[in-house]
This record gives structure tokens, sequence and C-alpha cells, in this order.
DNA sequence: CGAGGTTTTGACCCCCTTCAACTTACGTGG
DNA sequence: CCACGTAAGTTGAAGGGGGTCAAAACCTCG
């Protein structure tokens, strides 16, 4: 119902004007969960993933995130989860007090904020149908298809994802062992729904899996 | 950053003019996932749970919804979700058109909807958390204990919980098989962190609960 | 009292975790 | 260019936690 929403020209700009540019390499933190903040980013290229990690050890990243996508959200002034780029990634910082400021002159602005909250639900409510598949070569290959939606990283030409996280991110999301996921992988290979070219790059046969699924 | 926000009498008013009062018994449909609809719903006592089932049979519950959550999000016009009262409810039900003209008029009223968008995020997150536990019995402690945040479900002097939902429901939620509830209750029964008075009624140690999880 | 649904308990089996070893990929320095 | 070291990925074996199937106990309502 909030959906395709833009922005004015006026809207966009007044945006553009609080909003500085900053640049992380690959595997770099953007912010660590507990620590004090007042900035929200949002992705120009690039991905970021948001983990949160447990006293118990167990660390569950929460969403990978991709051009477009905003992050950043405090609770009571702190991070609660750690940000950190999968690859080079070029990012817009926003401080939350000039933000604040914006929407009192410009109100239609938290109509983008709420398309973003919405999108982010909803991507966390298929995340929890990925991550409680009882069989995990079903959440793998939930996975995998998910991924295939990011342009920059699924040419669908040659059918050739390639994979921004490593192993261990991909157990972390889906919640298994690290063993599992190569496992699995193998599994899949065996089965004949994917090829893996190297660790990174993978052939996927969409419509099989699409059945599998 | 966009929490604490409080809406102005006219704004108030003005968005009760749109909605209308309505009742359902326990364990009735307020919409059925699929279902064509234009409206969304905001609980005034009671409580609901939100579920999406897939062809493979499972069933899994996204979110128990208590007073003041809102719910009703449409996907293309439909809802994707099915939404059923877990106990006698009282509800808002808003018309999407009506509250899309509201927006024009009075823009801050988005911000009711963000804070709300947010706090499902948030409470999605936590889902996952506990969804994603390798071991069932600390899924189902951290299950009962956020249990106990619902001041009309637990009474703080007895330490009494009064569970809205079924053995089926907690299953779904929690992404474990129905059998699988009654055994670890049980097992949270012999080491004394609970005490199950009926089978809907459980005393609760909640800072023993709170230590294990 | 009997019927139907919900909850509980039991027995068996399999999927996934854990622990360990091995292989591969990659970057640095000789 | 090769040798080496470290990190990432893969593979194997063993053990256990939770699923499934089946049946019993319990509760509610006609």
């Amino acid at each position: 119902m909030f959906s395709s929403f833009k922005l004015t020209d006026a809207e966009r700009e007044a945006l553009n004007a609080i909003s500085t540019r900053i640049h992380r390499p690959a595997k770099r933190r953007v912010y660590t969960q507990g620590e004090p903040g007042n900035h929200i980013y949002r992705i120009r290229s690039g991905a970021v993933r948001l983990e949160h990690h447990m006293k118990d050890g167990r660390n569950q990243i929460f969403a990978f995130l991709w051009a477009d996508d905003m992050f950043g959200t405090l609770e009571g002034g702190m991070y609660h989860t750690s940000a950190i780029t999968l690859v080079d990634t070029y990012l817009f910082q926003i401080s939350c007090s000039a933000l604040k400021g914006l929407v009192e002159v410009y109100p239609r602005i938290q109509a983008l904020f709420l398309q973003q909250a919405l999108d982010y639900a909803k991507t966390a409510e298929r995340h929890l149908l990925l991550a409680t598949c009882p069989l995990v070569i079903k959440r793998l290959a939930g996975f995998l298809l998910e991924c295939t939606r990011q342009k920059d990283f699924f040419d669908r030409q040659s059918n050739i994802l390639t994979l921004a996280m490593d192993r261990k991110d991909i157990a972390d999301y889906l919640g298994f062992a690290i063993e599992t996921t190569s496992r699995t992988l193998k599994e899949l290979e065996d089965m004949g729904l994917i090829q893996r070219l190297s660790s990174q790059r993978i052939k996927i046969d969409r419509d099989r899996i699409g059945a599998f699924v």
C-alpha cells in the first residue's frame, strides 16, 4: 500500500545535501554492535551483512543488503547489530539529527523510510521461512535462488551466480554449521541443480531449483 | 530514531473518523492468505496470529500480535498471510484508500506507520533469534520469556502466564513439531524453571529462565 | 456417557552437529 | 618462480537431538 513512492527533485537534493559519500573495502566494519552512533546508511554499490552476535558465541546474520538498501537502525542510541561489507562498497552516510530536521521541512521523505522498513520486514519474513525449513538442502536451495535476484551478482545469460559471502556467512544466515554448507552444496551438485565453478562462482539451474524448493 | 512519536488530537480524531470497530471471537479469521483486500487493522484488545502456509504443508507463524499492534500489509492487493484471532478480540478496521487520502492532509500520520513497521521488523529479528536456536529447549524458554512481556497475559504478582495460543501455534512459531512442544515443556518443568498448572496456565521462574537463555 | 479434539508419552530412526584431518587457494618473502 | 604459512573450503566418522508414527491420557461439549 505504501509502495512505489518517488521523491521529488527538491526532496532528493535536500537529502543529498546532508549525505556524505564514504567508501569501505571488502570485509570492513561500517559499525559494531553495541557502539553508540547517530548515522544511517544507504548502499550506493556493493554489499553489506548485518550480524548479531550473542553471549553464547552464536553469530546470527539478519540480512544481506545490496544497492539502494538502507541500514543503521538505532536502539537507545546504540547499534544493535554489526554492519560489515562483503565486497568493495560505496555508501551514503546520513546524520540522524540532520535527517530529523529535514523531515520537519519535507514530511513526505518519511515515506521513503516507511517503504524501506516494510521492505526490510518482508525480507525478514522470507529469511525466516528459509531458516526454518526442516531440511538444510531446501534452505540452501532457497537461499541460492534468492541470491539470483541481485542483478549485480547473477548473470542471466550464463546463469552464473557470484557469491559475495563466504561459507560461514551462509551458515550464519541459514542457521547451520559451516561444514553443512559445503556438504549440502556438494549434494545439490550431485543432484545436478548447481555446478561449482569455483568456491565463489556457481552455475545455477534456476528452473529445477525453483521446482525443488 | 523514529520512536516515541505521538499524534496530535486532530490527527487522532481524523484517524478515528475513518476507522470502524469490529469484533471477532476466539479462533476466527480476520482475513485469509491470498485473499484480495484493502483494509488494515489495529488491535484494540485481544490477540492475533499471522501465519503463512506453503504448498509443502508447513505452516509458519510470523508473529503473535497484541493490543495496539497493527497488521494487514498487502502485496499486490492481496494479503500474504492469514490473520486469526487467538482469543476474543476487538479491532479497528481502516480502509487503505481512506488512509491514503488522510496521509495527504496529515503527512505526520505516516510516522505512526513507520514506527509500527520498525517495531514489526525488530520483533521479526527477535523471532529469528529464537527460531534458530540450535536447542529447542532454549527456543521455548526464550519464547515463554517473551510472552511474559504481555501484561494482559502475565500476572507479575503470581508469576502466572496464560498462554493465548495452543501447542501447535507454539510449534509453528518456533519451527518444531507439536510433540516437541509438550516434551520440552515437561523438560523445563523437570528442571524447575516452570510449573504447568493447566495446559494454558504456567507458573514461571523468570529469573532462572532469564539466566538459562 | 460417548465423541472428537487437544495434549502427553513412548519407541525408533535419520539428519545434522561436532571433532578431526585433509585439500585448496592465496599472499609473502626468499 | 618456488617455498612456505595461513586462511578458507572440503571430506570423513561418530554421536545425539528432534522428527515421525503410534497410542494413551485428558478435556470439552453435546
